[in-house]
DNA sequence: ATGAAAGCGCTAACAT
DNA sequence: ATGTTAGCGCTTTCAT
């Protein structure tokens, strides 16, 4: 029942246990004779070697992991950024530990401190909470760290986001090309950087484009499909209605276009969301979006820390992955 | 920059070794100044337990890691089982190592060569290879393995699957109650043992309408969106076409929805598809699908997984989780 | 080319 | 209540 170890691999092929493991390392100086017995040991025992004690006396501690916390493994842009980091980590030989966190900081505390007892060589983080300074042991420890989609908060430390304000800006111009004068924002909550960004961009576009800030067509805080949907429905029933919205977030859009299809104005009221969605190009109209590239972001993120591992102690940086519009149909629809 | 190990703390602390490794691991007979000081000196230190060490050395050699092998963690199917099973892990403290093998035989294989050597506890597997021979050593070994959404070949294990001739039946007797006589069917590759099955379903649905077996309106090995698109093409392009289709997979009932919306037949033809896709509702008409319940099987997987851990060493099971029909429009589109 | 001894960070088993 | 010794499975170091 006890897997073989290298005794007993040693002990079927009559040599020492060192030989062995130069057979398993592919170390120099096994005579062809040698190599042969070991490896006739190795098949009949159905040895495999235990990497976590063999990392445990290397030179160099390392375990070939890094950890990975996430919104939620099962969301598309949490999995799309993860296959994008296992891609990378493949090529190297690391294995990913991961873990959702749910917007909860609790949890990322959590989460990294159970990655750090397993001596991950290194951290991908989507950042939860608000305040990473208790990250500073860890950054000094020598642990490479990389945040992904927000940036770290009271910590200077590497990061990969979106470009959140211009893309926003973008949706807003790409609105205003067709007509639209009265834009309203709908948003998640101001805590998440991301959103603030995104209401940033919002803002900006409108003073580019001469227009006024009204504060009764901006919607912070829509933490769920049917919240927005609630806050869509209430905006265009008011008096004054926007012509055209700019939902700032996936689950916002989902509820814009459910709550348009329920007025009846999804071919009358334009909209541009930020965040693709899954068949936008099927729904009537189409979606037209500001598309994030988490694929991008990931690749990002994981050659930033394999540099790192690999040494590069430079001053820390901060990526920002581009955004494209992406017209579909619903952003093109003119302001009447 | 090394970090701490128990021996730093035991010299700050002026304790024995042995007395850090009670507090770290809450045993008791320390006396409360004793801990107390210990915890000053972990603090102090930023002193983190090597979870591999500790691993190394205790009874019973359990890694708390399990290894999860999936089709591609970034697609919403091996997400929503990911998903599920890290929240059954997270209860009992284990961490798990996943990856993806894109129906890639050899790189299953790999990947559990990789698991093996980290020493998992035990392994959740979605299946690529065809043959599973390689994995009875293992499994003698005592290491549990649960195969999720395919059973295993050619080994008695564990399995979680969904009702895929059941729902198939499903789906054809759905159709038929709209008086579809004539009711194609596009399938996956017949290698891939749900594909089967749910061809199988679709057979046995025939036979119970008391149909025939049209050779001319079935397809199978339609592996991508694009493929199956024109493959529904070429299919109601041809003579005597099918008044609805049972797409067997969520990629090809997206290529048909293409393809239905490409020749205005959306409203005229009737569809259900396997496998329930994102934004379905939204849709015009609104797509009827039979659902699984990803996160149901990744709970029933994880939860025999961890009995097994426990000790259970009763004969295989073959748990099958419940399809549900979702009406939603395309599938209740009357035959003409 | 090969192997014996020491030790990685920790826990088990046994003192005291 | 606390400490000491051995040893988990492996690599390092140093011998032969």
């Amino acid at each position: 029942m006890r897997p073989a170890t290298m005794r007993d691999v040693a002990a079927l092929a009559g040599v020492g246990l060192k030989t062995v493991s130069r057979v398993v390392n592919r170390e120099s100086n096994v005579s062809n004779v040698t190599r042969a017995r070991v490896e006739a040991a190795i098949d009949r025992l159905d040895y495999r070697q235990d990497i976590n004690a063999s990392l445990l006396r290397r030179r160099g501690r390392k375990t070939a992991t890094i950890g990975l916390v996430l919104e939620d493994v099962s969301n598309p842009f949490s999995s799309a950024l993860h296959r994008a980091i296992e891609d990378r980590a493949r090529e190297r030989g690391v294995m990913l530990f991961t873990g959702s966190c749910d917007e909860d900081s609790d949890r990322e505390r959590e989460l990294i401190g159970t990655f750090r007892a397993r001596r991950v060589d290194g951290l991908v983080v989507v950042p939860a909470s608000s305040d990473h300074r208790y990250l500073i042991p860890e950054q000094r420890a020598g642990t490479p760290l990389v945040f992904v989609d927000r940036p770290a908060r009271f910590l200077n430390a590497d990061s990969v986001t979106s470009d959140n304000v211009g893309g926003a800006e973008r949706a807003l111009s790409h609105l205003a090309s067709f007509g639209h004068r009265r834009i309203g924002f709908l948003g998640d909550a101001l805590e998440i950087q991301t959103a603030a960004d995104r209401l940033q961009g919002y803002s900006r576009g409108l003073a580019a484009l001469g227009l006024d800030h009204e504060p009764a067509i901006v919607r912070t805080g829509l933490r769920s499909v049917d919240v927005a949907a609630r806050a869509v429905t209430e905006l265009l029933r008011a008096a004054n209605p926007p012509t055209a919205v700019f939902t700032a977030q996936n689950l916002i859009t989902i509820g814009a276009l459910h709550a348009l299809r329920e007025l009846g104005l999804e071919h009358t009221t334009a909209l541009v969301g930020f965040d693709d969605i899954e068949l936008a190009d099927l729904l009537e109209p189409a979606v037209t979006v500001v598309a994030q590239d988490p694929a991008a972001m990931g690749g990002a993120a994981a050659d930033m820390l394999f540099r790192r591992l690999d040494g590069d102690d430079s001053p820390p940086e901060h990526v920002v992955i581009d955004v494209e519009l992406i017209a579909r149909g619903s952003g093109e629809i003119p302001s009447t």
